[in-house]
DNA sequence: TCTTATAGATGAACGATATTCAACTCCGAA
DNA sequence: TTCGGAGTTGAATATCGTTCATCTATAAGA
């Protein structure tokens, strides 16, 4: 059962290899599956045979398909989190840091064909992305607060009620019942949530518009990147 | 194909009261079922066998199950748009109007067992909530921003948002994620979203906290009523 | 009242799909 | 080289939503 060390960083034998290529290429397979038909349209048996397994093999690495979609959920999250932690990177100001990640968020899930997808499970949605954005977005908050700039009263009250709203507007703006300009607009009201007035929320957002390097801004969202 | 007239006010014939008892008792079954076990474990046939029907005939009634829960889910959504209504009676003020509003819904979709299970699907929850209470609603925002009570940019928007965050946050009271003492705080944080801070929202809630007859605050919350 | 065309009801059958499991493969330790 | 078992497999299972050929009861006409 150890013929080669499995500790990090040593060389892993031929299971190990072959079991984290099966899991990557699951997730992989299944986030392209679910991107393209969305996440009840997609079939554990297209999943399956895009990432060369057994149907059943699938069961080995997920408990479930929910539990599929959730891993999947979590990768592509953590595209969009990279994607806010280079869109703020070098700003000092909380408060402005957090009006950029809002509209980072609110960006991509409503510009990123595969997000267009996966956003019909909303409740999921929304539950990984409290999660997955929750301990750096929370902190903002408290440092915003604590430096006079937002009184957002309960941070993890505030950033709760954001996420669904976030989510809710992606589905909007994806059925095409809303109009795209109202994009910063919707920014703008989620600055409220947290207690800015609309005119500063705006200058925040305005003012210096973080116009990112091309680099940063097409940076891919998910699992291409390590 | 005219026995007995059909037209509204007059005697049905026996088909027509047939059909309308068919479909009184499908939603009134499924709307039971879905409550008690959630959306999608309720299956068509517990639903059809509980009203008495045959599987097919839900067919005749509803185009599909997603159907069928929007028409639950417009019926329980109509038994709160009247408890906001009398909740609401007899204030003039459209902000503290919508003040109750919003403190109703959210009482009502995290104390109400029904809507437990229902909100579990929280994108249809929201569609439909947004629908049937946006026309109430949006007015209400738009007085309230002409009177200068309130700023919210663009009512409609802010609804929607709105909209998603009362049903997240039901989800997580729900799921005991939240502590329910948060509840007027939340109502408080999504006044801000329609533009009045955090103060004047809660002056707005607390101050002649509009304690309602009995008989009105226990007001049952849909199939019961007509 | 009797006949009859048909709207509407019925539930068995269908198709799709998530999930299970008994058999099989192949790795790696001795 | 052998062998135990972890990991894989895909056929079989179970469950449902949905359809449809068949049947029933109604209402209009005779």
């Amino acid at each position: 059962m150890k013929h080669e060390e499995t500790v990090s960083g040593v060389k892993e034998g031929r299971v190990a290899r072959r079991q984290r290529r099966n899991r990557e290429a699951l997730i992989r397979a299944a986030s392209d599956v679910m991107s393209e038909k969305g996440i009840d349209a997609a079939t554990m048996l297209e999943i399956a045979d895009r990432a060369d397994v057994g149907a059943g093999t699938v069961y080995n690495y997920f408990r479930s398909k929910d539990d599929l979609a959730i891993a999947v959920l979590e990768e592509v999250m953590q595209g969009l989190a990279l994607r806010v932690e280079s869109a703020t990177a070098g700003y000092e100001d909380a408060a402005r840091i957090y009006a950029i990640t809002l509209m980072t968020m609110l960006e991509t899930a409503t510009s990123d064909p595969r997000w267009q997808q996966l956003l019909n499970r909303s409740g999921i949605v929304a539950d990984v992305m409290f999660r997955r954005m929750g301990p750096f977005t929370i902190d903002l908050l408290s440092r915003a607060k604590a430096s006079g700039r937002l009184q957002a009263g309960d941070p993890e009250l505030t950033w709760r009620l954001s996420t669904h709203a976030i989510v809710g507007f992606g589905l909007a703006v994806i059925r095409k019942e809303v109009a795209p300009v109202s994009l910063p607009t919707a920014a703008i009201r989620l600055m409220s949530l947290a207690g800015l007035d609309a005119s500063e929320a705006e200058s925040l957002l305005s003012k210096p518009r973080p116009t990112l390097p091309p680099e940063v801004a097409l940076q891919p969202l998910s699992l291409d990147e390590q």
